[in-house]
DNA sequence: GCAGGTTATCACCGCCAAGTGACACGTCAG
DNA sequence: CTGACGTGTCACTTGGCGGTGATAACCTGC
């Protein structure tokens, strides 16, 4: 409190490259959410893991906001390289195929990469504004994804193919968020392999007998 | 509805009722739970509430922890009471039905009950101890419910009841969960009622696809 | 040299959260 | 009456958060 000391340290400034800098930012906040998820989130958290002074990220981002789309940036790239990564070798025969092969490498991507996990739940607990760059980037992703790998395929006369296909995504969603937190959900074991099998199974039975033709 | 009146009472003493404080505490925290959501639970947040001072909180829960414990007590009564508003006036007659009333029953209290999302949404985002008494009272009303339910319906043979199940719970969940948040989830108008008609159809298709039986 | 912009750091503010210690008031047993 | 106990209230500490203004070090153009 008093005028103890007059610390000489000369506190050498760091690297004093901007785009460094900010790529230290971006990628403090990526891991943050990877890790913390969404409630670890915040100015301090990311200023004191990118180990750079909070101000930093208000003059380069314009704040949290700012930090956020950029962030949306990053990861519509990532969702696209994780995605097309897993691109069928051979396009598919019928568009239940192609459902299928989405829902496979959907259920791959959200079990292995816990950023995909933490924006989906961040998309689901916070409504507003700024956090809708993150949802934004999967869809966009995802959207484009769909599109390059369909080509001409249609779904059989009859059936709703959106509603069907929202709940296929949904249900991944969901059981890979909950088996995060809980090692019993909906009754099945999420620690044990052969319960993963068993989702990707109904996943197939679930997807052909809804768009199994006449 | 829990609105308390304002009470003239000149902030002398209250009611020096230990039952009716905690049962107000409860409603508060219930309350808090089902408008702000997890993100905005806290001990001050609810004190405030309830029009108490923290203390009491402290003193007869011992802290957020046991608060959330009692809280769990309450929401698997809450969950009992919803779930058997809607017992199937007759019993299904295949286990298909049996589950697609389930499914069914269960989109509508999770759309119409904010309580049912905010508590499924908590169960996702907190992987801590003490929440998991709240996740665990809606798989306990929901395991009893369907036990009650089932009779000696059998699902057909060589298909993955269980896995199908959880599949379809999970997207329930997950899309009710989005559409909170946000207008379009995975391109269907949240907004539109004609949304839910499809996605209810879609559920009965799904189900039947899987559950049909030889 | 020096001026001016850029980069990085520090010190500080107001706010609200969790948690704690002490006190005031009623009640009841003895 | 009196002391012990249960109930409710207040004031306070500690600590983290988002946000801002001032300042120090560095680089570049003139």
């Amino acid at each position: 409190m008093a005028t103890q000391d007059k610390d000489p340290v000369p506190a050498k400034d760091r690297s004093r490259d901007r785009p460094a800098t900010e790529r230290r930012i971006l990628d403090a906040a990526q891991s943050i959410l990877t890790k913390d998820g969404p409630s670890g989130f915040g100015i301090n958290a990311v200023a004191r893991a990118a180990n750079v002074d909070k101000q930093l990220i208000y003059r380069y981002y314009g704040g949290l906001d700012g930090l956020l789309a950029a962030l949306g940036e990053r990861l519509a790239l990532w969702w696209q390289d994780r995605l097309l990564e897993g691109a069928p070798s051979t396009p598919p025969q019928t568009y239940g195929d192609l459902i299928e092969g989405l829902a496979l490498r959907l259920l791959y991507i959200m079990r292995s990469e816990p950023l995909a996990l933490q924006s989906a739940l961040w998309e689901l607990s916070d409504s507003s504004g700024p956090v809708a760059a993150l949802s934004a980037s999967r869809s966009r992703a995802l959207g484009a994804w769909i599109a390059r790998a369909r080509g001409d395929l249609l779904p059989p006369d009859g059936v709703d193919a959106p509603a069907i296909n929202a709940m296929i995504i949904s249900a991944i969603g969901y059981f890979v968020l909950a088996s995060r937190t809980s090692a019993n959900v909906i009754g099945l074991a999420t620690q044990d392999e052969a319960t993963w099998t068993r989702l990707e199974a109904a996943i197939c039975v679930l997807i052909r007998g809804a768009y199994r033709s006449a």
